[in-house]
DNA sequence: ACTAAAGTATGACACGATGTCACCAAATAA
DNA sequence: TTATTTGGTGACATCGTGTCATACTTTAGT
């Protein structure tokens, strides 16, 4: 029963009341409320009643900060964005070895989902019930599409890539992270965190870059394959 | 406002009232009332309550055949599932051409999901607020991925598709489709048909066989790219 | 310090959806 | 016809929602 072992803070815990105004410090309280409870039960046990029962607060209190449970969502998934979009890709940006930043790169997302899982799986029941968070929920997805899509076009400018058209791949290879993340992670007890971490990469690196990367990489799960160049 | 061209049938038309009982004539009239709601509206608004009042039935008439709207679901569910079954993908089955079956099967499930557009988003979002249907929709989902591996794993040993663990490239690949079909098919007005599926056989033959295959079938999309072999 | 205004929180309420139950009606069998 | 089974219903208790009038607290003005 006890809600062992919290996340990394996502939300800011409501800080010392005397230095910010009640107003954002009951807010705050709020949404780290929902962060945790989305941690230890899923988003369709959240009612407005059961969250604010778990805080001093009165439930009404709730509609002084948030049009209704999914205007709360809405704001929790504002800050995700924010968390996810500053451990943005290595791979996104940097120069060097592309597969090994690659590499680096989807170990860092996994970590990240690994962490949030609950509460991504929380984003995404939550987006399939109302209109408003689907779009939110799918912009982001969207931006993640694009930034992939332009890293793909890039490196195939430089002929480490085939040619093919970037943006179904890169959202092929999107969707597959997100759905894996909120499978594997999305309940408690999470799976554990390197063999999806490694089957991600692989699909990653061998869609992109060819097979014979992926050797030695991932840390078990393919160690049969091919040694050449190519 | 009018629920404009109904969908190939899934369910059945209630039959004349006299040849079965009046129970399962009942059942299946509420069955078809559902597939119908869902075709114009989300899963999200099809409550108990708006359900029967489109049929002359009472309310309370639905708790005889289903315990709650996700036992209809799971029902509706379950025959979406034989119908698919049903039209299994000759890729998975025959001998012939593997890169012009895969496109044959390809065409045909987007075919299905096309028609089943909107039933389908309401099944992915049902799923996202009931364990039960999470885990029968999951199950299905995995038959899938199961099949698809299959198939990989014997190109593979014919030596057509290079050698990888097939099942995490399987996932992507299905999830993929469902995500796509989700989200083209899944509102309307639909997506048209033919773009989604070129996209869609493109990411497959050429995640799978290489990327030579791809000209010259899809019938729009990437007409610029590659004559040679590679 | 006193008071007014603004900001914050609450209980009571009306509404709509749910699921159950005792009861009614229709069909079938005796 | 009556008795029995099967199918269907209205009324009810419960729960979650969102609003509103009201009350409490803080801040600012004098």
């Amino acid at each position: 029963m006890s809600p062992n072992k919290s996340p990394k803070r996502l939300v800011v815990e409501p800080e010392p009341i005397a230095k910010i105004g009640r107003a954002e410090h009951t807010r705050a309280e709020i949404l780290d409320a929902a962060f945790k409870f989305l941690w230890s039960r899923p988003f369709r046990d959240m009612t407005v009643n059961a969250l604010m029962a778990t805080i001093p607060q009165s439930r009404t209190a709730f509609y002084m900060y948030f049009d209704d449970i999914h205007g709360l969502m809405a704001a929790l998934l504002k800050k995700l964005e924010s968390e996810i979009l500053k451990g943005a890709s290595p791979w996104l940006c940097d120069d060097g070895d592309p597969v090994a930043l690659l590499y680096e790169s989807l170990a860092a997302e996994a970590q990240f989902g690994y962490q949030c899982g609950p509460f991504i799986k929380a984003v995404s029941d939550a987006a399939a019930t109302n209109a408003g968070l689907e779009d939110q929920w799918n912009t982001l997805l969207d931006r993640f599409d694009d930034a992939v899509s332009e890293r793909i076009a890039a490196d195939q400018e430089l002929g480490l890539i085939e040619a093919f058209d970037p943006r179904p791949v890169a959202t092929a290879l999107n969707q597959f992270d997100a759905a894996k993340y909120v499978r594997k992670f999305g309940h408690r007890p999470r799976s554990r965190l390197q063999p999806v971490a490694d089957a991600i990469a692989r699909v990653w690196i061998s869609t992109l870059y060819g097979h014979q990367w992926t050797t030695g990489r991932t840390s078990e799960l393919y160690r049969k394959q091919v040694p050449g160049s190519h």
